[in-house]
DNA sequence: GATGAATGAGCTTTCATTCAT
DNA sequence: GATGAATGAAAGCTCATTCAT
């Protein structure tokens, strides 16, 4: 460890985002400023982004620079969610890529790291997404249910995000707490907080909110697990709104 | 001098169970045999199974014959789930039960192939037991409860099969679906049928009832996986009486 | 370390050897059991050794069975010495064994493992060859003047040794007392006694025999080191009569 | 962000020594310009050398101009005899320098060249140090044990020195002859010249000269390389007190 | 049938050296 | 000149699978 070129591994959300606070769009005034690293395909759509070019003598920031770690992870990403950890060497990685193994050894020191690395920034992703889709609704029924159906979105437009959450809990499972229940753990106070809201509002039925929150983060999680290992039988559309109109009003007739 | 770990100790789980009839206990007439797995611990109380011994001339049924299917399935369930599929090795199966290498592969041609089964047998044993237990109830509300009760039970008396599901989707991708859904292919059914029944009498709003079934078995997906993957926080039964309120009362006030 | 197959380190000496005490050739008794490894060429002989061959059905003692752990330790100091510890790929010795490379590893489990076997079987058969030739002569200062020789002759016939010994220090500098010095420690006592013993008859003159013992064993270590850097330039028999001559008379005129 | 090793920490020895002459001081006549460099303890007085700062516009001569060869060297010398030679990696050594890798490439064109450079310095200094000890000592007898003292003094005090002799030859066995062995070459002349004036004087038994000087210089190296393996047990006076004596005087008794 | 020694493909990681900036 | 990112050959070690005994 003396005078090695190492470098750590990266916070999630890492490209060349500033400070990554992982607000949540859930907060009650309905106000939140627009990221620009969401939308509907946001994985995919990293390829392209760039808001403003670099300058033109800049090619650690070009989007087509391969050796970039932005460039690194998401080929990273897709291989490992093609194949699964253990079945993708580095070797193809830095090869799909056109570099050196070297130079992805050199950002990552070792391929777990590079993997984790590729996990948080799926994780980051998701949450700006989440929080862009969900803050623009100013009504809170209905910004419940864009986070409902934005989080479903995500992971239909990014199916590897799927495996890559599984793989990251298969292969390392002594990582305390994966790193996609951390993002619950961070973001739920808002949720709270609005359906708290509701509730005193005599909009919903009084409960302790947590029971809605843990019953929408299992049905959400199981949901996307279901969808990607069987096939997703219903547009994901028609998924949201049968979440949604069960959680809402149950299935008991309404006498 | 070889270093080799030759520990017999039974690890929990497994019945010395004959064929595996995947049945529902979800039959509209409310009948059904009990079978004799069941218990509220199914994995942990097989270990002393067994009403009768086998007759005594036969080695293969014996459960201490570590040599057995059974016992080689046990074992690797255990440590499988305990290690995960790539770092656990088949010479560490064949330590743990005193035999050679050799005979594990005679039964189980390659190592894909132990793993396959044991999650086939994990798949068998929890249809059981959640047909055993619905069966119990004659009233079809209390069977739908039953059932979520059982399935959660299931899984939380044997923490070791969610990892197992979840081994069996990150290294075997290709396996087009996953042992565990097939489960519900071929079971639901008789569900479908119980929750027409409900609706034709009134009992429930009149809906597909696949929507029903899909955010059932979405959310009990999602809360074993969560439970087992952040410490569960709510006592189980909490849990599964929650998930009960809110899926068939929803989340809107009554007026 | 769990369940795999594992050998640790061999003990000094090793082949079919019995156990293997030390003993040193200077027990002022003058007697001592010869021993039936040793030979002006321990090294190179005991590739066809063998006082009794084994039963024709027993492969693993055959002086021919490439995968004996005498084989490898041949093998291996051969190319060790040859190339250097880090120039020599366990490969490589594998090849010229004819073997796998996995078969190496089933026996050492590491190269580093390899390696230090190799010097503790240096330094077994080089005691053993002192021993045998000084208990050999009944006059004490025959025995020493043997001793010197005997040492002297064995680096001659196995220069590879010499190697070894470097290599040992320059690679593993952090073992705390290389192989041989162990030797010196353990086997010293006889020597000091037989010293005593010629002083006490007035035949030396009186000084502490650790003076004398330690002269020697710097001379004989630097010979042995210089001999091999630069080339012996003079026949061994008389560079260990010139060392005894100076050692004995001193270079001050008797006048 | 990078994780580099950046100190600047100036590592023990070397002096800022002109070109290397390797005389040697055995000249019969006795005299012997005093050479700058020596000392009790050359290397560790080199760290404060500098009677006079080099002329202000040689940035090249400058002592803690970490980008000369001279700085590059020390800091070469301490982390090969620190580490061995595979250990250290040149990337270590121009951290510590704080200075780029290409910088040390395009002094010294290998790793390789750079370490010999290392060892040729470290014998440039022993020879020197030497020389100048022994030139002191007018009578011939004195100048002998002088110079053998001086020999142990260095490798005493410089302990690094000994390790790089090491490695150069368990690294290097390609070079014909190592490095200190020219050094003998070179400089025995002046010693058996020496010698033979003692012997014609009657000062010393009549006997080759070679025979003399082989046996110092096995048992000198000898000696420093067990006190550097072993830890030393006597103190070095004391160790060359008695090699002197025993070499002069012999062990026989006087009659 | 049972065993476990033997095999070798496969994969991670290191680091000397190059060369564009 | 100085730098350090990039490269890729090289080597240690693992373990599923085979098969002679």
């Amino acid at each position: 460890m003396t005078g090695k070129t190492r470098k750590t591994r990266k916070p999630p959300g890492s490209p060349g985002t500033g400070p990554d606070k992982l607000t949540s769009a859930a907060s009650t005034d309905g106000t939140g400023a627009t990221k620009p690293e969401a939308g509907p395909n946001p994985v995919a759509r990293s390829e392209s982004r760039l808001t403003a070019p670099p300058p033109a003598g800049s090619p650690e920031r070009s989007p087509e620079n391969p050796r970039s770690s932005e460039a690194i992870l998401e080929t990273a990403a897709t291989l490992f969610s093609a194949q699964g950890y253990r079945q993708t060497d580095v070797q193809q990685i830095a090869d799909r890529l056109g570099i050196g193994k070297g130079t992805i050894y050199r950002q990552f020191p070792t391929k777990e790291n590079l993997f984790l690395a590729t996990v948080d920034r799926i994780i980051g992703q998701l949450t700006r997404y989440i929080d862009r889709r969900a803050e623009a609704k100013p009504d809170p029924f209905d910004r419940v249910a864009e986070g409902i159906s934005a989080f479903l979105a995500y992971f239909d437009e990014n199916p590897g995000a799927v495996e890559l959450l599984l793989l990251e809990r298969a292969e390392f499972r002594h990582r305390n707490t994966p790193t996609y229940l951390e993002y619950n753990e961070t973001n739920a106070a808002p949720w709270r907080r609005l359906l708290l809201d509701l509730m005193r509002a005599g909009r919903l039925r009084e409960m302790p909110p947590e029971r809605i929150i843990d019953l929408l983060h299992n049905a959400l999680y199981g949901t996307i697990f279901i969808n990607h290992f069987a096939g997703r039988r219903k547009p994901l559309r028609e998924q949201a709104a049968d979440l949604i109109d069960i959680v809402f009003r149950g299935i008991l007739p309404r006498d």
